[in-house]
DNA sequence: TCTGGGGTCCTAGGACCC
DNA sequence: TCTGGGGTCCTAGGACCC
């Protein structure tokens, strides 16, 4: 059996721990530049708040209903999952983290009873040593799992723990549950599965196997099968990771060749910090820039360029160039350009490579090395590449609303000035 | 006026080979 | 003038996820 371990509009419950006057009130987490909603409390939700609409066009509702609005704080979220996810480990080892906020498990020879108990411990334990709320739903397979865990959250008899472990229940609840809620079905296949005259999860699973993979091909067809209790989609404790990217929208497009190298620059180097974290080198690098697709009397541009490194890095010093004669080739001047990215593929473990660096790459290695640590103490504008201007991304980037980094940055959250 | 970011997987089509 | 078939590899783009 799977479990799928979700935290409940994670964001948002984030916020709650540190601002308790936010529980039972309608709050919001906005993503980069105040853009888009990305997290909603139930109150929220209940006032009609959709899912990713631009901020902007619910500005009536916010003030009317008086929403509260948070920017997003990703380093807040990213060290309360860390948190989250060690305690769900600690008590259900075999783990599978999907995102940010969910994470699969794994349980085998226990019966529902013993389930059910797991379930409620992990939940206990997480409030208790986090404070976030999660909801746990059992199944065969990972799609009947996340079918589960929805019902764990949104029916509260069941207070958070969903198991779903016989045919006639799974019967029932696959015919309740409308198709578009279904994992892997997006947008684009629930329109054709509509006109099908497919619209809940039990419609699905009572055609023939070849009419799927002939109209949704073999990705339809494992959802399939997977509703049919076939495990199609393995768990995986351990996937490697297959690429990074680090990109941002900007609040004032630039046309500035030298601020979008200023800004990828940037990029490169919070790239290369995560490769070094995970023990992995890059053997590609893309580039690439947008103009602003929401835009439509703007001339469109959205260039990329990729280049094959000759040896695979995690080094700074070495990607620097690249990016550079990478933005040399995209770039065009008279365009508008709203956002900017960089992705490094084709990863390999750092292995026995370590030996082989160069004189200069040690070096180069042990400055980045210093250079970090300056800037953990004296906060990031204290060392950066010269070739960079670091003001530049602040300016472009908008975040009225973001809270501190409570659990991460005391200096921060305490008013501490670094001493020398 | 104002529209996110970080990923994975699959497929079609081109290049290339024998 | 007439010009096959099967396979692999790569990549761009689409679909999907949270």
């Amino acid at each position: 059996m799977y479990g799928l371990v979700d935290c409940n509009n994670f964001y948002v419950s984030c916020e709650r721990l540190f601002r308790p006057e936010l529980i039972n009130r309608p709050v919001i987490v906005l993503s980069n530049n105040d853009g888009c909603v990305i997290s909603r409390s139930n109150e929220a939700k209940k006032l009609g708040v959709p899912m990713g609409i631009p901020a902007f066009q619910i500005r009536q509702l916010v003030e009317q209903e008086n929403i509260t609005v948070c920017s997003s704080n990703h380093a807040l979220y990213g060290d309360l999952s860390r948190r989250v996810m060690c305690i769900i480990k600690d008590t259900i080892p075999r783990q599978e983290i999907y995102s940010i906020d969910e994470c699969f498990v794994q349980v085998n020879n226990h019966g529902p009873e013993d389930l059910s108990r797991i379930g409620e411990e992990v939940r206990q334990r997480v409030l208790k040593g986090t404070g976030i709320p999660i909801s746990i739903g059992f199944a065969p397979t990972k799609t009947l799992a996340k079918i589960a865990n929805h019902i764990a959250k949104k029916q509260p008899q069941y207070n958070g723990v969903f198991i779903l472990d016989d045919a006639k229940t799974t019967r029932e609840i696959l015919k309740q549950t409308p198709i578009d809620d279904v994992w892997g079905v997006g947008r684009r296949n629930v329109k054709k599965m509509i006109k099908y005259n497919i619209f809940n999860a039990d419609d699905l699973t009572r055609r023939s196997a070849r009419w799927i993979q002939e109209n949704f091909t073999v990705v339809g067809l494992d959802t399939y099968y997977e509703l049919k209790g076939v495990e199609c989609i393995e768990f995986d404790e351990n996937a490697p990771t297959k690429s990074i990217g680090r990109s941002r929208s900007f609040g004032e497009p630039i046309s500035n060749k030298s601020d979008l190298y200023s800004i990828i620059l940037e990029f490169a180097e919070i790239v290369c910090t995560s490769l070094q974290k995970k023990g992995l080198l890059a053997n590609r690098v893309m580039v690439y820039l947008k103009t602003n697709r929401h835009n439509k009397k703007q001339p469109q541009y959205f260039p990329t360029a990729e280049v094959e490194l000759g040896e695979p890095t995690d080094d700074l010093s070495e990607l620097a160039p690249v990016v550079k004669s990478l933005l040399d080739k995209l770039y065009s001047p008279g365009h508008l350009f709203k956002k900017a990215g960089i992705l490094v593929s084709d990863l390999e473990d750092v292995g026995g490579r370590m030996p082989f660096a160069s004189e200069e790459q040690k070096k180069a290695r042990s400055m980045q090395q210093l250079g970090k640590q300056f800037a953990e103490k004296y906060g990031k504008s204290a060392f950066f590449m010269a070739a960079r201007d670091p003001s530049i991304l602040e300016t472009v980037i908008r975040k009225d609303q973001k809270t501190q980094n409570y659990t991460t940055n005391l200096q921060e959250v305490l008013r501490i000035k670094p001493t020398m």
